[in-house]
RNA sequence: UGGCGCGAGAGUG
């Protein structure tokens, strides 16, 4: 069983939930029958691709196989739960876990707390702090990152610190994905001052650093149009032996976009076909974003032609880009025109 | 090492 257990669970932290599902076809088939690790695998799996009501069909499924659920798999029915942002629902289980007999984990907390900060409600967020505390549990540093990440989101970077303090006084240290919610928090309010501060401190302390990491100290370059900086940031990228993926190509890209760049845009495009990285839609609405800030709406409409031939679908984001660019140039009519493209299209704001 | 929780990309404001 765990033999399979180890596919199953391949299969379902990518997401393949056909493969993991025909794996545990022919485990069945083999006589050997899902324990509670296998059920839940398969539930976190369903969870991940967003398909929250199969996951709770398979949970229902191991209840009647007369498993008993566990804390984890509990857990990841909160948090998928949780990822619709149906916390009304979390709290609910949280109180039938308990009924259950079950103690709440810190895992149990953390995802709640994120699951307040994903819906926007920091002040649930704290209260369940305050709740796992009073449950006599302590909290990780990933309970307080998600916490942190949620001040970074309203740009609260003050009370962020002030979390962070508070971490620190709790015995908690902070980790290098603390550090790197920090960077980013300043990035978002153009501090890139402080973003590069931060990231000299976690040099310093010998802290982790990843390519997240370095995408947040690029953002941080690129919001504030510090393209040069930007460049030294992609270089520290390769030397640290980090290949540059889409997000990164597209942070780079946002950044001579804002500065109305389509030269060097489209040189970041090029580099990146030529990596074999296909851009998307994020990539080509910051391109079209460049020809909008350049002033050059032609540009722009021939950005939509090729999206069209290459069968990429624009979304909100890219209509209101070239509504913009449109309204900037004065061209009022063709403005008009992609609001009624908006409507049709039945697009809505995410 | 068979299962759970936290971080990075586009438009308006």
């Amino acid at each position: 069983t765990a033999t399979y257990g180890c596919l199953i669970y391949l299969y379902s932290k990518i997401g393949r939930m056909t493969n993991a599902m025909k794996v545990s076809w022919e485990m069945q088939q083999y006589g050997m029958k899902h324990d509670t690790k296998s059920y839940s695998m398969i539930v976190d799996g369903y969870a991940r691709i967003g398909d929250a009501e199969s996951a709770i069909e398979v949970f229902k499924e191991m209840l009647e196989m007369g498993l008993r659920a566990d804390i984890v798999a509990y857990n990841i029915i909160v948090n998928a739960v949780c990822k619709c942002g149906q916390m009304k629902r979390a709290m609910e289980l949280l109180n039938h876990i308990i009924k259950e007999g079950l103690k709440p984990t810190v895992a149990t907390y953390t995802t709640l707390i994120d699951g307040f900060v994903k819906a926007g409600n920091l002040k649930m967020a704290m209260d369940t702090l305050c709740g796992m505390k009073a449950a006599g549990l302590r909290p990780k540093a990933a309970t307080f990152n998600a916490l942190l990440n949620g001040l970074a989101h309203v740009s609260q970077m003050k009370a962020a610190l002030s979390v962070m303090d508070q971490m620190v006084a709790a015995g908690i240290t902070p980790n290098y994905r603390s550090y790197t919610i920090l960077i980013e928090g300043y990035a978002r309010i153009g501090e890139a001052g402080e973003s590069f501060k931060i990231f000299n401190k976690m040099l310093n302390e010998g802290l982790k650093i990843d390519l997240i990491t370095y995408s947040s100290l690029l953002k941080a370059c690129c919001k504030a149009g510090r393209m040069r900086s930007a460049y030294a940031v992609l270089d520290a990228i390769t030397a640290a032996g980090f290949e540059k993926n889409k997000i990164v190509y597209s942070t780079i890209l946002d950044g001579w976009a804002r500065r109305g760049d389509i030269l060097e845009a489209q040189n970041v495009m090029e580099e990146m076909e030529s990596k074999g990285i296909v851009p998307d839609i994020v990539c080509y609405t910051s391109f079209i974003n460049a020809c909008c800030k350049a002033g050059d709406m032609q540009r722009a409409e021939q950005v939509m032609v090729e999206l069209n031939r290459k069968n990429i679908v624009a979304n909100i984001n890219t209509y209101t880009t070239l509504i913009r660019g449109f309204v900037r140039a004065g061209l009022a009519a063709k403005a008009l025109g992609c609001y009624q493209e908006i409507k049709e299209r039945g697009l809505k704001q995410d």
